[in-house]
DNA sequence: CGTTGTTTTGATCCGCGTCAAAATGAGTGG
DNA sequence: CCACTCATTTTGACGCGGATCAAAACAACG
């Protein structure tokens, strides 16, 4: 088994019935027997930041399970600008529309450094007819996907950008306490100030006054070059408006 | 079964088989033989305006398909504010989440009065363990959803607060405009300048004088109360900045 | 050490939030 | 039918927050 792996990964191909992750990612549900059906390779992939996943309206010919890093799903307007939709991070699925043959709805793009696994269509869809336990899942993943990006309208794109630069940081830092020594102050790494500003509807110079009037009050303090120890205190004071 | 739609409607209960939207609503692919799998009764309920459908935190017992009205779907802030995330429409699926055991995420409240059909959950479970037609629509319904959710963070939550007005009448003229006499200009029925307000993350104040701006303009008329001819060529050329 | 891209900071202006008051409309009871 | 109340909409005046434009300060890289 632990031989398998180590060839599984040496070659790029993921052994998914001994992934470290399963428990998190959308095979989770599956039995021994399930992992029969997949007869199409799922190739693991390093992805470096800045490195597009996907664009939107590509056809949608694969998905992806996030093991590690965070990616980000870009929606562009009209007008040539772009919002940032939603963050993904470790046991989330990136692409799910692509189970239902449909064109990518977003650009995927890296912010850190990521490791995925990347599941032909056809390896989903197959499970799919074969087995409930899936189904139960892929509902699961949609209807999270529906409640972040409604969480997200109303904690990063309303009051004022105050606020939502503090909850922003609240849900990055929250997310890097889960197993983490519980003393220390939580640390969240940051990315660009310009995605900053487009995930929170404000422009790139705003998210930086804001960060720096942060910094300058003690409510985070850089600890490396874009990593910031957090007052959880003090956000979720900012954050309630 | 003439005979048999008018029983069903009289006791407020439906025959979906020969529903006049069904190639809109959840149940489009379903063979006869399904039909005969659902054995708790699906009832039709006439809702006025205002009234609540489920409140948030419900434990989902049953979701509904809009026959005709609008829904809105609402979200409460921490300060208590509401933020109105979705509105759904003729042959659009309220309350989801219910086939997956969870309490309702959202408030759903009657914006125009409304014609829904309740379906119970264990009417949906039970049909989606024995066809996959189901299936594949309903991960059709959760794909819309996410859609439309990122859809109203890019469309009504971004930019000037007359780009957001124009977009939202324009999704609600574009909608009435299907299978509209074509010449006409397009009608859009609006509700409480709250509600706007609500919907675009701005003020009531906000969205009142927007309004007055664009019926001094002429961009949009008042034929009836609420009810307003909307010049979609301006409205196009406001929204995109 | 210059070149290029990002971040920070400054100065200015306008949109929109805020508070307040008038105008309008709907419903109720005399 | 009119007077009165109450809710919603409209309009006004004012101030602040954040967009905009522009220029430093900095960091990364050849």
């Amino acid at each position: 088994m632990k031989g398998q792996r180590i060839k599984a990964a040496w070659r790029g191909q993921a052994d998914c019935s001994g992934c470290a992750i399963r428990d998190l990612a959308l095979f989770a549900d599956l039995m021994e027997q399930d992992f029969n059906l997949i007869h199409l390779p799922i190739e693991e992939e390093v992805l470096p930041a800045g490195r597009v996943i996907y664009n939107a309206g590509d056809p949608g010919r694969a998905l992806f399970t996030v093991r590690s890093g965070l990616v980000k799903l870009v929606q562009y307007l009209a007008d040539g600008t772009q919002r940032i939709v939603r963050l993904l991070r470790a046991g989330d699925t990136v692409g799910l529309e692509a189970i239902l043959s449909q064109p990518y709805a977003h650009t995927a793009v890296v912010l850190h450094p990521a490791l995925v696994c990347k599941i032909p269509r056809e390896v989903v869809e197959r499970l799919s007819v074969e087995t409930p336990r899936l189904h139960h899942q892929l509902m699961q993943r949609w209807s999270e996907a529906v409640n972040r990006a409604d969480r997200w309208l109303t904690a990063l794109s309303t009051g004022s950008a105050r606020a939502r630069v503090a909850r922003l940081l609240l849900l990055l830092a929250e997310a890097a306490e889960v197993g983490e020594n519980s003393a220390a102050p939580p640390e969240c790494a940051l990315f660009s100030r310009e995605d900053i500003g487009a995930m929170l509807g404000v422009t790139t110079e705003t998210a930086s006054r804001t960060i720096a009037e942060f910094r300058r009050q003690g409510v985070i303090s850089e600890n490396r070059s874009n990593l910031f120890a957090c007052d959880m205190e003090a956000l979720r004071a900012i954050a309630g408006e």
